[in-house]
DNA sequence: GCGTTTTCTGAAAGCGCTTACATAGTATAG
DNA sequence: CTATACTATGTAAGCGCTTTCAGAAAACGC
């Protein structure tokens, strides 16, 4: 058995105090003499001593660790979240928990996350359920929904982006530039609230240019490559005619990509793509996918900092809607 | 402030036990009457009772938390080894936590993740010196190497992937088959062990053929898109002539496809390329990308399932080589 | 100088669990 | 029917910290 790890208490007696001098001195929680100071540093130094997190966490209450709870961590799309996420979280001096949803066994532990073991919950669309999020918000145990709306309109706050106005304002430009009027709209996930505010822009776009919305236009993309392509390949098997498709997101648009070029369409002379994230991929596209950018990243990191202001027990905003931006390429006709 | 959480204690009384009988029913650690245990449990569930981990921690000297310890969480390359880590994890009933080195700001804390927070550890390449890793040795703290062999030939268990024969596989069917003869090679990272590797594989394929190595077609492409395109586009500047590129690995490759398109050069046609790892983008470049499979997800999972035996005090073996698979696509020129 | 505040330090009580150890009851053996 | 062995449960001692409380020492005010 190798030596065990030092403690508190070792530290003390080498440097000859009580072990309350040296919790003062590690925490900084009240004042100590310099000269002791520096020889309980020292002999936390010769000793190689580090905090035991669990003990600290029993008899402090607090973690100092936020949860992340997301369907997934893999996938391109959640890549600039972690990214900010991690960034908030260092910057904000918390440790970080992730917790998946999506892929758990069944005989997953009840609540993986939760008040036991971390100070505050990120929470993104889908991965909690309701009852839970409604306890959580009854026990007062802070939580930040990212890219989701409280449900009962519980007062919980919200990071997404603005989903809407982005939608509208490619639709808008599919329409205006490239002249299209029969334009696909392929819907995320069931109940994916990012897609039903897009879908909202797209209708207020093609309303705003007096085009009727054809139900038949839309379809379930999933936000997912393969279940996009299989529904492109299907309206194209039932000879659905379009000049135009908004995947709903990137992942979709690839899936789009790859069923047109199979069916012989040509992206943009005979159908214009457009898409929605832009994440990392979109540009090196053949041709470069034209979408709207989304602060993903900024989403992240901006969700832990209102966390972390809820913790420090502040005030902090209910709501933090960050702006999108249109991003033109090469999929809708433009520099073709 | 909310209604504190129910503890043990509340548990025990409810059900008219000790709080030892309530841990042994929540941990199955010695026999407990079967009508017992059911009134313990139904106290359980009416009081919503979970387990403060710190406490369970800090009692049993477990965590059953596995770290892992990467450079950064974003980056396709990752993906899947997290996946697969993910699910290893979950099959084997562990928590993970994870910490990224890169980007972590100065204050950093010293030891982030060790023995105070974890059973065991996983290391990918260059995420951990080898001073502490030779501590953690030296303690007898369980740790699993990924894509790096032990330093100072510790006795540290790895798993890593064919490095070097997927190399001379691919660049041996760009000399047979495409009748390429000066290839150029982007290495990794300074002192990635991957890429040492794949540079031998690139060495011995040359040689294997006849073809004498020239140093002015080896340079640093860093596993990344946008140094491997100025590396790539400092070479066409500098007049150096070849007639294919193995980029080191899919990234590069992505930045060698930039440099060379925006050069003029035609892929496969001009310039036949090749990458590693097949990283889920490879097949969507156009062309698509003629690679070498590597297997992540099962490296991330081998790894974990290697830990996990090594938790539980069993021999396991010192080192896992996971085998690589050519993928030919179409820029080599195959199917052109 | 003497009371009063301020600064520093230690003793000790937990935090919520796990886990020897002890004990009582119940089988099983001879 | 007594000796032996389980089985089921409780008691209590920590795990390594933080934090309250109190006290000693030093500094201050007038």
């Amino acid at each position: 058995m190798p030596p065990s790890r030092p403690t508190i208490a070792d530290v003390a007696q080498r440097a000859g105090v009580s072990i309350a001098t040296v919790s003062r001195v590690l925490n900084g929680t009240a004042p100590v003499d310099t000269e002791t100071a520096e020889r309980v540093r020292s002999a936390i130094a010769a000793l190689n001593y580090v905090p035991h997190a669990a003990a600290r966490t029993l008899a402090s209450r607090r973690t100092d660790t936020i949860g992340l709870l997301l369907p997934e961590i893999s996938g391109a799309f959640f890549q600039p979240m972690l990214r900010g996420v991690e960034a908030g979280v260092s910057e904000a001096g918390f440790d970080l928990l992730i917790h998946t949803t999506q892929s758990r066994p069944e005989n997953a532990p009840r609540r993986p996350l939760g008040e036991h073991n971390t100070d505050g919950l990120l929470v993104f669309t889908e991965s909690l359920d309701a009852k839970e999020l409604t306890r959580l918000y009854t026990i007062g145990f802070p939580v930040v929904l990212l890219h989701q709306a409280p449900p009962n309109s519980l007062n919980i706050p919200v990071v997404t982006i603005e989903n809407q106005s982005g939608a509208q304002k490619i639709v808008e430009h599919l329409i205006e530039v490239h002249n299209c009027h029969r334009i696909v709209f392929l819907q995320g996930p069931e109940g994916h609230e990012d897609s039903t505010w897009r879908e909202k822009g797209y209708r207020l776009a093609l309303k705003a240019h007096g085009l009727t919305f054809d139900p038949s236009l839309v379809a379930r993309g999933a936000f997912n490559r393969d279940e996009a392509r299989a529904t492109m390949e299907q309206m194209l098997l039932d000879g659905v005619e379009f000049d135009a498709v908004f995947a709903g997101d990137d992942d979709a648009a690839v899936g789009v990509y790859l069923a047109l070029r199979q069916a012989g369409r040509r992206i943009p002379e005979d159908v214009a793509v457009a898409g929605f994230d832009d994440q990392v991929f979109a540009s090196t596209l053949t041709p470069a996918l034209t979408t709207v950018r989304a602060p993903t990243e900024q989403v992240g990191r901006d969700a832990v900092h209102l966390l972390a202001r809820l913790l420090k027990g502040e005030q902090a905003e209910p709501r933090l809607v960050l702006p999108t931006e249109l991003v033109i390429r090469e999929s809708c006709g433009c520099r073709g």
